[in-house]
DNA sequence: AAAAATGTGTCAGATTATCTTACAATGGAG
DNA sequence: CTCCATTGTAAGATAATCTGACACATTTTT
């Protein structure tokens, strides 16, 4: 009784993610050409983006909000990337 | 740490549902017209479908599969729905 | 203050996706 | 063979997305 999607399936088009997160299409790409978001493309060379994707633009709204600008974005993002990646147990 | 998208929520449009149940878009939409499935439209009359109807369809293509006609698909279908609102147990 | 950078809106032209309708092809049942 | 169920395929129309450019209002920098 469960099958959810996994969370890097790039399965959403740009559509979708505008009325998932609230951010217009202009505001999507932007904040890829900015390097915060890297979404596939199909054969048609749209879009397609996964959950993680839309968790992530929802995280971005979230800063952006609180004032961070991009490159704060693009600074926190870059220092959870490095969270994961180092081992502070022991 | 979650969050999925609600099985019915209709996010998907019909070429990620092609992908992902190996049905063709001829198939899909003679299903729809034979009544197995109800996708809900966009504002520009485009299919969009949910968890729910992905799942429906690979349950389709097992029993096609199998042998069973459209009739008899839907028919099972029919049955299920009885099932939910029954109540068997006392 | 003037100049430059940020972030977003919007428009245009081109390409891709989807829709509906219609007709063809295949294969099974009688 | 004929009928029917299922799928393929094509055409023409509409919708969605892409890229690139310019505009505009706010900061930020010089």
């Amino acid at each position: 009784m469960k099958s959810g999607i996994p969370r890097r399936q790039a399965c959403f088009p740009i559509r979708v993610v505008m009325e998932m997160t609230n951010l217009s299409a202009r505001q999507i790409r932007y904040y890829e050409e900015q390097g915060l978001i890297k979404p596939s493309r199909n054969e048609g060379n749209q879009r397609m983006f996964s959950l993680e994707d839309i968790e992530r633009f929802l995280e971005i709204k979230k800063l952006i909000k609180q004032g961070v600008n991009i490159a704060g974005v693009k600074a926190i993002f870059a220092a959870k990337e490095l969270e994961k990646k180092t081992d502070y147990d022991e």
